[in-house]
RNA sequence: GCGCCCGUAGCUCAGCUGGAUAGAGCAGCGGACUUCUAAUCCGCAGGCCUCGCGUUCGAAUCGCGACGGGCGUACCA
C-alpha cells in the first residue's frame, strides 16, 4: 500500500459518504493538517460544502464521520474539530507495514505514482556553444538534472536533451573572434571584431589550430574556423557539465533545422489565418523579410523570423524545434530557461498554440523560468559579462566552493523563479552554517548505529511480525509518520517540477531523525527485539535519506 | 513606458491550486557530551506576511491599485 494510493482509499471513502448525506457526487480532498496533533490527514469539505447547501459545517462534519466506511486497515480514528474539520489517524498497523516496507525496500519502490507517468523531454542548458558554461548555466544545469530525476523517480521515462545553438549570428561571430586570434598569432594581425569573443580560451584554442591546420585564409576558411570553434565550446560545456555529473542524451543542432525545417516550420506558420490576416507577412513587400504576426495572438509585438539576407532570427529554428519535440511524441516536454528567455519562450508558446491547439500545448510543455543568480565574495556583488568574458565560469565556482554537492544542493534550496544570492565564502565553509551537511551528517550517524548494531549482533527483523507494534514512543511515531509523507511529498514536487522542495523535505527528515537520535537509544543489548525494531525504523530513515539525496544528484556519505 | 518575476523574523529563505495558533536555517541569548558521531539536541527571544482596496464563512495565499528590487523589452541567443 503506496501512502498515495492509501490516500485516495480514504479520499473515496469520504466522497461516497458524501454522497449519501447530501445526494451530490463530489471528490473530496484530503490534506495533511499543518499542525500534528490534529492527526495524519484531514479534510474541509464540510466547510467547503455547507454554505451553498445551506448547512451548519458542524453538523454536516458530525454526518460524514458518521457515515463514513474508511478503510480499516488505514485510518484509526476519525473525529471532527473546529467549526467542521474532519480529521483522521492512521492506524498502527498502516504505519508499521509502511515502514517496514520503507527499512527493507527503500524509497524508489513507494514514488512512481499510481496513475502511470509517460515519456518526458527535459530540455535544459541549451547554452550558446561559444564558451565556458557560467555561474547561471550552473543554476540551470543542476535544477534541470534535478527536475529530470525527479520524473524519472516518479515513474517517467526521462530523455534529456541540450539545444545546441550552432547556426546563428553568434557562432560565425565566434569563429571570427578565433580567426582574428589564428592570424595576430601567425604574424598577420586580425581586430577582432565588433561585440566579439575575448576570453583568453579563444587565443588557445587559435594556438592549436595554429599547430595543426596552418596557412589557412580568410575569408575562404571562415567554415574551418567556425565549426573548429563550435566543436571546441562543445567539448568545453561537455567536461563543464561532466563536473556535476551531468549527461544529455542528446545534443539537437539547431543547425540540423536550417534551412529546411525552418522553412517548413514558417510555411505552416504561414497557412495560419489569425483574422487579422496571415500569421506570416512580408514587410516591406517585396524585402523577403518576413514577420510573425504575434500580435493577433495576443503578444506584444509582431517579430521578424527571417531577415531580408534570407537568414531566420533565433526564433524560427526554436519555433521548429518545438514542433520537432511536439511531433516526436513525448507526453510532457520540459523546457528550462533564464528569465531572459522569458518573452522568447512565451513568442514561441503562442506560436504552436496557434498551430497544435492550446490545451494541447498548455498539457503537454511545461517552461520552467528561472531568475538570475547574484554571486556574493566577501559579502559583495561579483559583477559579470559574457561577451568579455569577465564571469565566473561554472568550473570555477565548484571549484571554489570546494565541491560539486554543495553546490548542487545550494542551488535547489530556493525556488526557481526566486532571485538568488549565492555566497561563496558560505558555500565553501564546511560547517553548521551550510545546510547540506546537516542533512548528509543525518545519513552518516545512521550508518554509525547500523555499524554498532551490526557488531553487536543485533539485525533488523525480517519479517513484519518482528516489527509491527514493538515500537510506541512518541519519538518514534513522529518519525514514521515523517516518512509516510515522504512519497506524497516527492510525487507533488514532481508535478510542480520544484525540487527544492525535496531539500525542504530532507532537512525536515534529518531534523527529525537528530531529534529521535537524542532522545531514543536504539542498541541496547538488553533490549534485542526492541533494538531490532529501532534499527529498521533507522534503515528505512537512512533509505529515504539517501533516496532523496540520489534524486538531487548529492552522495550520501557513510561517514563524516 | 510596457511585459514578467520577487517583496514573509536582524540576514538568507520556505509556506502561495484559499483553511485551524505564519515556519526553518543562520545570527543573538541560556542550557545538554563517562552513552550508537556535539557537523547534534533542548529552550528563550524575534512578525502591521511592503502598503491600500476588493472577492468570502475564511486571505501571506486569489483580484485590482500603489511602492520597492530584479530581468527583459534585438533583424543576439
Amino acid at each position: 500500500m503506496t501512502p498515495e494510493r492509501a490516500r485516495r482509499a480514504v479520499a473515496e471513502a469520504l466522497s461516497a459518504a458524501f454522497e449519501r448525506v447530501t445526494g451530490i457526487r463530489r471528490l473530496v480532498q484530503v490534506v495533511e493538517p499543518h499542525d500534528a496533533s490534529f492527526g495524519d490527514l484531514s479534510t474541509q469539505i464540510a466547510l467547503e460544502a455547507a454554505g451553498g447547501l445551506g448547512m451548519n459545517p458542524g453538523k454536516l462534519a458530525r454526518e460524514l464521520a458518521e457515515s463514513a466506511d474508511l478503510p480499516a486497515d488505514i485510518v484509526g480514528r476519525i473525529s471532527v474539530a473546529g467549526h467542521g474539520f474532519l480529521n483522521m489517524t492512521f492506524s498502527d498497523s498502516y504505519l508499521d507495514s509502511y515502514a517496514f516496507e520503507l527499512g527493507t525496500d527503500g524509497l524508489l519502490g513507494f514514488l512512481p505514482r499510481a496513475s502511470g507517468a509517460g515519456r518526458a523531454l527535459v530540455e535544459y542548458v541549451s547554452s550558446n556553444p561559444t564558451g565556458p558554461l557560467s555561474v547561471g548555466h550552473c543554476r540551470q544545469a543542476v535544477l534541470g538534472e534535478a527536475i529530470a530525476r525527479l520524473l524519472e523517480a516518479t515513474g517517467w521515462k526521462v530523455e534529456r536533451e541540450y539545444y545546441f545553438n550552432d547556426a546563428g549570428r553568434q557562432t560565425a561571430l565566434l569563429g571570427e573572434s578565433l580567426a582574428a586570434r589564428y592570424f595576430t598569432l601567425a604574424g598577420t594581425p586580425m581586430p577582432v571584431p565588433e561585440g566579439g569573443y575575448q576570453g583568453g580560451y579563444i587565443s588557445e584554442w587559435a594556438g592549436d589550430l595554429l599547430a595543426s591546420r596552418p596557412g589557412l585564409s580568410w575569408p575562404g576558411d571562415s567554415e574551418v574556423f567556425t565549426s573548429y570553434a563550435r566543436d571546441r565550446a562543445m567539448d568545453l560545456i561537455v567536461s563543464d557539465l561532466s563536473l556535476l555529473g551531468i549527461v544529455f542524451d542528446r545534443f539537437f543542432n539547431e543547425s540540423s533545422l536550417v534551412p529546411v525545417a525552418a522553412a517548413a516550420a514558417l510555411e505552416r506558420l504561414s497557412s495560419v489565418n489569425t483574422g487579422e490576416g496571415s500569421l506570416v507577412y512580408e514587410n516591406p513587400p517585396g524585402s523577403g523579410k518576413m514577420w510573425l504576426r504575434l500580435t493577433a495572438l495576443g503578444r506584444p509585438e509582431d517579430r521578424v523570423v527571417r531577415r531580408e539576407n534570407g537568414m531566420f532570427t533565433y526564433r524560427m529554428p526554436d519555433m521548429a524545434y518545438h514542433l520537432d519535440k511536439f511531433a516526436r511524441g513525448y507526453d510532457l516536454l520540459v523546457d528550462i530557461f533564464g528569465s531572459d528567455h522569458l518573452d522568447t519562450s512565451r513568442d514561441v508558446t503562442a506560436a504552436l498554440e496557434a498551430l497544435l491547439g492550446r490545451e494541447e500545448v498548455s498539457r503537454r510543455l511545461k517552461i520552467v523560468l528561472h531568475q538570475f543568480v547574484t554571486l556574493l565574495r566577501e559579502g559583495r556583488k561579483v559583477k559579470m559579462s559574457t561577451r568579455s568574458a569577465n564571469f565566473v565560469t561554472l568550473r570555477e565556482l565548484v571549484e571554489e566552493v570546494g565541491s560539486a554537492d554543495v553546490t548542487r544542493y545550494l542551488f535547489l534550496t530556493r525556488r526557481a523563479e526566486a532571485h538568488m544570492d549565492f555566497d561563496l565564502e558560505l558555500a565553501a565553509r564546511q560547517s553548521d552554517e551550510n545546510p547540506v551537511y546537516y542533512v548528509q551528517y543525518a545519513h552518516a550517524r545512521i550508518c554509525g548505529i547500523l555499524g554498532t548494531a551490526a557488531a553487536g549482533g543485533i539485525e533488523p527483523p525480517a519479517a513484519l511480525s518482528g516489527f509491527a507494534g514493538r515500537l510506541s514512543d512518541p519519538a518514534e511515531r513522529k518519525l514514521i509518520r515523517l516518512l509516510e509523507l515522504v512519497p506524497c511529498r516527492v510525487i507533488s514536487a514532481a508535478d510542480a517540477l520544484e525540487p527544492q522542495r525535496i531539500t525542504e523535505l530532507l532537512a525536515e527528515i534529518a531534523t527529525a531523525f537528530h531529534s529521535f537520535y537524542q532522545k531514543i537509544r536504539v542498541v541496547d543489548p538488553a533490549e534485542r527485539e526492541l533494538s531490532s525494531a529501532r534499527l529498521l525504523l533507522c534503515r528505512a530513515c537512512r533509505n529515504v535519506i539517501r533516496d532523496l539525496l540520489g534524486i538531487l544528484s548529492v552522495e550520501a556519505p557513510e561517514r563524516m
